[in-house]
DNA sequence: TAGCTCGTTGGACAA
DNA sequence: TTTGTCCAACGAGCT
């Protein structure tokens, strides 16, 4: 044994299955102390979302129920990282830190603070992510900013086999740990419940993901982003268990998935400055509109494009948007509003459940056209024809704005074509029942199109 | 080095 | 109603 007693810092990753920061501690330890610092400068961040918060405490009342039953317990502190860590090491005797890479330059930035200030032997172990950021690579040893030629390299990998929860775990009985809190969700916390859905989702989805996904109405996604987001669910347990099923279309999509994880996450590692800034810098020259009205209406799901509403309560409501969605919401916010796509990703960081630095910057920049793909610019996202494409019924737009029941299929994503009279008919009046309009597509599109032009010139 | 191919998720318009 | 074509041209990545 290298160590007596081993601080086992718990950040994400909250899980026992397949955790190789407590599994190297175990062997490298004659006890762990598992321990998690609530930060309050993150928690206090604009950003911070109260639901994602409510997940986690659940989360880690999960994981210290699964620690109990071997042996162990969740030490929780509440503090700056660097002085709770060092107390809780003085307290301890322990000699040694274990926690899951980081990747994101917050996180970064907080774990070279803390391994340059404790005097304690620190190893950061590889759990969230399939592939290293380091690890795939062009021939000339430069990151991939293109996804294709990125996953051709991905997918010949020999990714890590998962490993098992340990069956017990030592700790020093004892340890000084504050309440842990509680928190009110909807959604189900903690690694047995992402291991269930795992489960429902490859048996019952996964073989028509590659089709039922692009349907916001349809059950058709894993449901595992959040899990995935707090290291509830291992990757290489997700991987693993949908590489067990049969070979087909959906498996490949859903694998193609979890690469584009770890792509963005390697864009945020190799080039952090796109968590503040555009990856293309001549794209921070855009002069932005940033109506604060348009913008609120846009978060109220008032915008009256039924699609971008439906989804925007969907948000709202739940924590969660169909992935589809978000990208009719992103490019309706940046294209058709011409407001910021910072003020997106931000709005989705405070609401969503699953809200992942990487994933939800890699996607608004995407929509915004100032991300890593070569999107032509003038691609911009017609909400008519992404609603009438994705919902042909309506089902999906309705569910979120139940004012829109009385709409046949044909003018739900369009209600503005009826007239007054057949508005009238129905009981559903624009303006009265369902916002009219905020913006003209076509309009807007244009102003647009001369926005992106003037830059490429410019 | 120079040349070649290709780029997650599209839309408007004409035929 | 469906299908084909153009939109404008750049830079990544490979050979």
């Amino acid at each position: 044994m290298q160590h007596q007693t081993a601080l086992v810092w718990f950040r994400r990753t909250l899980r026992l299955d397949d955790n190789n920061s407590l599994l190297t501690a175990l062997a490298d330890s004659a006890s762990v102390i598992p321990v998690f610092v609530l930060d309050p400068m993150i928690l206090s961040h604009p950003d911070t979302g109260a639901r994602r918060v409510a997940f986690l405490y659940n989360g880690l009342r999960a994981l210290d129920a699964a620690l109990r039953e071997r042996g162990s317990y969740l030490v929780l502190r509440h503090g700056n990282p660097t002085e709770e860590l060092g107390r809780l090491a003085e307290e301890s005797g322990a000699t040694a830190l274990y926690y899951s890479q980081e990747y994101e330059p917050a996180g970064r930035a907080r774990d070279a603070r803390v391994c340059t200030t404790l005097r304690l032997e620190s190893n950061a172990c590889l759990d969230h992510l399939l592939s290293e950021p380091e690890s795939v690579k062009t021939k000339t040893a430069t990151p991939y900013t293109v996804f294709t030629p990125y996953f051709r390299v991905w997918q010949e990998q020999a990714f890590a086999v998962p490993r098992s929860t340990p069956e017990r775990i030592p700790t020093p009985p004892g340890i000084a740990t504050e309440p842990l809190p509680t928190g009110s969700t909807a959604f189900p916390s903690g690694e047995l419940a992402a291991l269930a859905q795992l489960t429902a989702f490859r048996h019952t989805t996964l073989s028509h993901y590659d089709t039922d996904r692009e349907f916001p109405a349809e059950p058709g996604t894993s449901q595992l982003s959040a899990y995935l987001k707090f290291g509830m669910l291992s990757p290489r347990r997700a991987l693993e268990a949908t590489r067990q099923q049969p070979k087909s279309a959906g498996r490949d999509a859903w694998i193609r998935q979890l690469a584009w994880r770890d792509f963005y996450y390697q864009i945020l590692w190799h080039f952090p400055h796109v968590a503040t800034g555009c990856f293309r810098p001549p794209f921070d020259t855009i002069a932005w509109h940033n109506d604060e009205a348009l913008f609120a209406a846009w978060q109220r799901g008032e915008t009256g494009y039924p699609i971008v509403d439906a989804g925007m309560r969907q948000l709202t409501q739940t924590g969660w948007m169909h992935n589809r969605v978000r990208m009719i919401v992103a490019s309706f916010l940046t294209k058709d509003l011409l407001c910021d796509w910072r003020l997106g990703e931000s709005y989705f960081m405070q609401q969503l459940l699953d809200g992942d630095q990487a994933a939800n910057n890699g996607g608004w920049q995407w929509a915004a056209g100032t991300g890593t793909d070569a999107q032509p610019y003038f691609r911009i996202f017609n909400p008519v024809s992404q609603g009438e494409k994705f919902d042909p019924e309506g089902v999906y737009v309705k569910r979120w704005c139940p004012e829109l029941k009385p709409i046949p299929p044909k003018w739900v994503h369009k209600p503005w074509e009826l007239s007054v009279n057949e508005q009238a008919a129905v009981h559903c009046v624009l303006g009265r029942d369902y916002p009219t309009r905020i913006v003209e597509h076509s309009e807007q599109r244009t102003r647009a199109l001369a926005l992106y032009k003037s830059l490429n010139c410019g």
